[in-house]
RNA sequence: GGACCUGUGGUGCAGCUCGGAGUGCACGCCGCCCUGUCAAGGCGGAGGUCGCGGGUUCAAAUCCCGUCAGGUCCGCCA
């Protein structure tokens, strides 16, 4: 018998592997029992589990063994007697006779049942995450995540790429996300933090002449938590120099393109794109869902003149939702209670019939308003249009919304369409102290064309930003940084850093630029989530080995806890007295 | 910081509107029986602070208030 790549000191195969072709052969098998089934003194059947799959064993006698306890089973590969065969397990055409049973490890009875037979609250199954790791969905999703990062080494190498770890305890840059703080124990007073991204260090080996870098790198930011959001994350970073906006999407594409090839089997094709503006007009959002149409429509010009008091607004918006003339009563008044709570003044919905439009407000449209929205995404009889009116982005935002709550399919369903949204805006709104704040991150190249703009019309300003979107999730993002002085020093003044604190903050990254910075861009994506998408899974806690709580709790190891006073006293901390 | 949903033997649920004895279902567990099962089958059995605290009531799993835990979302996530 030739040695399978699996085979052990203890094993020669894994239960799932076992088949006709090994018909005769004495092997020896380890894993948990999945199920015993006895059939009084002479007979019992007990089903062996490893990650590979299940095998029955048939034992003469009565055995004592239960449910997960470990064993080594060894026995003859016989093919089952006729009519015993079980075609629902990919073993089920042979089992393992005349076996010796040797038990490595006797097991408490688990606290819930490893068969999916029924769904397991996720509270517990995370209580006791080593046992729900046995679990054919969590062996399947993590060794799928494995592979995926394997390929996107494999890819990256391949493009040339040099993979570099960066430090996890850095210095604080406060900037952007809330960071995980680390007292020094040898620095009285003082703090590293763990890194909310690689970002400033990869742009250090730009300078130090690593044109292509990569990392799959563990991020951490302290933020609340979501079904696509832990407090540590991982993420397939990467930057690179002498390159432009163009180079990046292509490196990208490749790796994200290899990772599906290998997870799903099918290479996608080229990944679309559509500018930032584009995606916030047609679909609401900068993360568009482009699995189904539902494209917003502007109806602004039609209601220009409209009498209707609610339709008063410099933009006004609809979108068609097929078949929804059916929709209740309730069900409307729930989607208006949604669009309020995203900010909108209301919504106006429109049931388009035989005898034209249904609505609390159709009898105060004028004919051209009773025509353009009977006609809205060519809109037929049967259907629901939504209307919102409002700021231009408000109305899109909320619209988009809806779009999504009325049509978006589970993650496991329908094609994985990839999209690069580009030309994301360099600023968004203004701060508390009137300062405009970075989109991005306050090294985003501007725009070439809008560079004039800085100064004199800072919200028009286009960046070369861009995000990578799957299925509505945003899977990353990345830009053409700033390599020259002056236009990083015409940036920080528009976000109102003066040279001082810019020299306080990020004073060792633009003393490095001093010295030769190449021109450099880079991108970074979750790899969490893609792995998820992957998976058909919602959340990507069904991805990740031992994941938080959404109060960031672990519930296995009880994390976060109290610390001993000696080792508080190391870290020179003192705790301000509860409350205020 | 906020909104909504959930919490009932080990597990998953029903019971909650309309208060009346811890009532029920499925799985698991324990014992006995069973020589071809694979969601094995048959018989019997054990197992509960109805998340926790308070209130209303003659009486609370059920109604009210608070709180804790889990989830989804808003804020937050350069």
């Amino acid at each position: 018998m030739p040695k399978e790549i699996e085979a052990t000191s203890l094993r020669d195969l894994l239960c799932g592997s076992v088949n006709e072709n090994h018909v005769g052969e004495r092997v020896s098998v380890c894993g948990w029992v999945a199920k015993r089934r006895e059939h009084g003194e002479h007979l019992a059947f007990l089903d062996l589990r490893d990650r590979s799959g299940v095998l029955q064993a048939v034992v003469e006698g009565s055995v004592d063994v239960r449910s997960e306890y470990v064993v080594r089973v060894t026995g003859t590969v016989t093919p089952r007697p006729e009519g015993t065969v079980n075609v629902r397990l990919a073993t089920g055409a042979v089992e393992l006779s005349d076996c010796q049973v040797e038990i490595l490890s006797i097991a408490d009875v688990p606290p819930f049942q490893l068969d999916d037979r029924v769904d397991i609250d996720e509270q517990v199954r995370l209580r006791y995450r080593y046992l729900d790791l046995r679990r054919e969905q969590m062996q399947r999703n993590l060794r799928l995540r494995a592979k995926v990062n394997a390929a996107l080494r494999r890819s990256m190498d391949a493009q040339g790429f040099c993979e570099v770890e960066t430090p996890l305890l850095w210095a604080p840059t406060p900037e952007g996300a809330r960071e995980f703080v680390v007292p020094s124990r040898l620095h009285e007073g003082e703090f590293y933090v763990l890194p909310q991204s690689p970002q400033i260090a990869k742009q250090l080996l730009m300078v130090g002449g690593f044109d292509r870098y990569f990392q799959i790198a563990r991020c951490l930011r302290d933020e609340d938590l979501r079904a696509d959001r832990q407090f540590e994350f991982t993420q397939l970073d990467l930057e690179a120099s002498f390159v432009t906006q163009e180079d990046i999407l292509d490196f990208v594409s490749e790796a994200v393109l290899d990772a599906a090839e290998v997870a799903t089997g099918a290479r996608p094709g080229e990944i679309g794109r559509m500018t930032w503006a584009e995606a916030l007009d047609h679909y609401g959002t900068d993360k568009p869902d482009l699995r189904f149409a539902m494209v917003l429509q502007d109806l602004s010009e039609v209601f220009a003149a409209s009498e209707v008091k609610a339709f008063a607004a410099p933009t006004v918006k609809a979108l068609r939702v097929a078949e929804g003339a059916s929709f209740s009563r309730s069900k409307l008044d729930a989607l208006t209670d949604q669009a309020k709570s995203l900010g909108a003044k209301g919504l106006a919905w429109f049931r388009v019939t035989s005898e034209g439009l249904d609505s609390p407000l159709a009898r105060f449209l004028s004919e051209k308003e009773v025509a353009a929205i009977s006609s809205v995404d060519d809109a037929q009889i049967g259907d629901l249009v939504l209307i919102v009116a409002d700021e231009y982005v408000e109305a899109c935002r909320v619209l988009g919304a809806l779009r999504v709550t009325l049509g978006a399919r589970p993650v496991g369903e329908g094609p994985h369409h990839y999209v690069w949204v580009t030309e994301f805006p360099l600023f968004e709104g203004i701060d508390e102290d009137g300062n405009l704040q970075a989109a991005h991150h306050p090294f985003t190249m501007p725009h070439p064309d809008d560079l004039s703009l800085i100064e004199s019309d800072p919200l028009k300003v286009r960046s070369q930003a861009y995000d990578l979107v799957l299925n509505g999730w945003e899977l990353g993002s990345g830009s053409v940084r700033i390599h020259r002085a002056d236009i990083q020093s015409r940036i920080f003044r528009a976000l109102g850093i003066s040279d001082d604190e810019a020299q306080s903050r990020f004073g060792f990254l633009l003393g490095a630029f001093k010295y030769g910075a190449p021109p450099h861009a880079g991108f970074a994506f979750g790899i969490d989530r893609l792995v998820a998408i992957f998976a058909g899974e919602e959340n990507i806690r069904e991805v990740i080995a031992f994941p938080k709580t959404q109060s960031g709790n672990d519930l296995m190891t009880g994390a976060p806890k109290s610390i001993s006073e000696r080792q508080t006293r190391d870290l020179h901390l003192r705790f301000a007295p509860k409350g205020k």
